[in-house]
DNA sequence: GCGATAATGTAGCACTCGCTTCATGGAAGG
DNA sequence: CCTTCCATGAAGCGAGTGCTACATTATCGC
């Protein structure tokens, strides 16, 4: 009874370790994601990544499940304020982009799409549930538009394209931001 | 003399090598670049790839930047026009990588962005060359605005982040490009 | 024709990958 | 004490990677 959290069992152990992966790949990207080399940076070896996910397709999905969980928790925070307009909101979301608790996890989802756009398995699978829930959170972040509604994939593209274009190229973006949020801001003013 | 194209020496091969893996990325996306299955899908071995090129990041580098020639041969037929808003070429340049035509180039660059993104070499550095040459040729197709000049940044991250989108999940992105151009212009309209 | 040089085939090296097999340790239960 | 089962380590398999060493053929200048 009371070895419930003294002595994980198998699923407790199980879960330490998708969180110690969770924690490895938001501070260091995907590309840990080698058994091996996961396997040593956690503390345990290979063989027992398989013998406690199954698979590694099992483990990346697990591993990003948790990511998803803890991002979850961390939107809510910001989820709490009225509906904005789209260029409120895409200002709200890069500013909190560069956020250093957030960054983490858009890296991870933007590398996670850009695998899922290079066919690679498991990701485009995972990816396909990531931009499920982008959409749908900022559906309910966004004010309804009757005349011409924001289609939110609208704004995760210009989210992804920015995340992605500084890290393949730091600093590359650094007015593009800003000057995207005023330009949706602008085109706010004239849809109503 | 009259050897320099039926009897093509080093140089020749080499580029007609390069020109065949060009088209077959170009068909087939950047998946393809194992040497040995590249290899066979253009008729050689991979000895005689790593022979003409010396080694597989320059055979990468070599096709890409072909890659990048046959595309900007494309370009300059889309350059003759007079400059335009961000608006404008914002839905110019979205229409234009609806074209069949096209389309394998924004994929492909796309691609390597991606992988740039994820720190695979070369396509870090071939990357960094494809973004300052989009910056460059975006800058030459926009009307100069003193006031609010848009970072050409701007336009290549939504254009990166749309065939993203569209790359992981199909589809996601119809209504999203449309609407982009659309805020952008009435933007435009109230920019002068 | 002959020797040198270039082009190509064959086989293989050293490595990484996901995963498996076998053996061992060690704790729980009869 | 003895069995039984779970957890783990060590080694290795088969396939894949980029690349190389060696041998062979083809070609060209003499």
């Amino acid at each position: 009874m009371s070895d419930d959290s003294a002595t994980p069992d198998r699923a407790g152990r199980r879960d330490a370790l998708a969180e110690a992966a969770a924690e490895l790949v938001l501070r260091e990207g995907l590309g840990t994601m080698g058994l091996r080399g996961l396997a040593r940076r956690v503390g345990t070896s290979d063989r027992m990544l398989i013998y406690y996910f199954g698979s590694k397709d099992a483990l990346v999905t697990g591993v990003l499940a948790r990511i998803g969980e803890k991002l979850s928790v961390l939107l809510q925070a910001y989820s709490a304020g009225p509906p904005v307009s789209p260029g409120a909101f895409l200002g709200q979301v890069l500013m909190l982009g560069r956020d250093p608790v957030v960054m983490p996890f858009m890296r991870v989802w933007t590398d996670v799409i850009a695998r899922a756009a290079a066919g690679e398995a498991p990701y485009d699978m995972v990816a396909k549930k990531v931009v499920a829930d982008w959409t749908a959170w900022i559906g309910t972040r966004l004010i309804p538009d009757p005349d011409r509604p924001c289609p939110p994939a609208a704004l995760l593209s210009i989210v992804e394209g920015v995340t992605l274009l500084e890290m393949a190229c730091p600093g590359s973006t650094t007015e593009a931001g800003p000057w995207l949020a005023e330009a949706l801001l602008r085109a706010d003013g004239r849809a109503g």
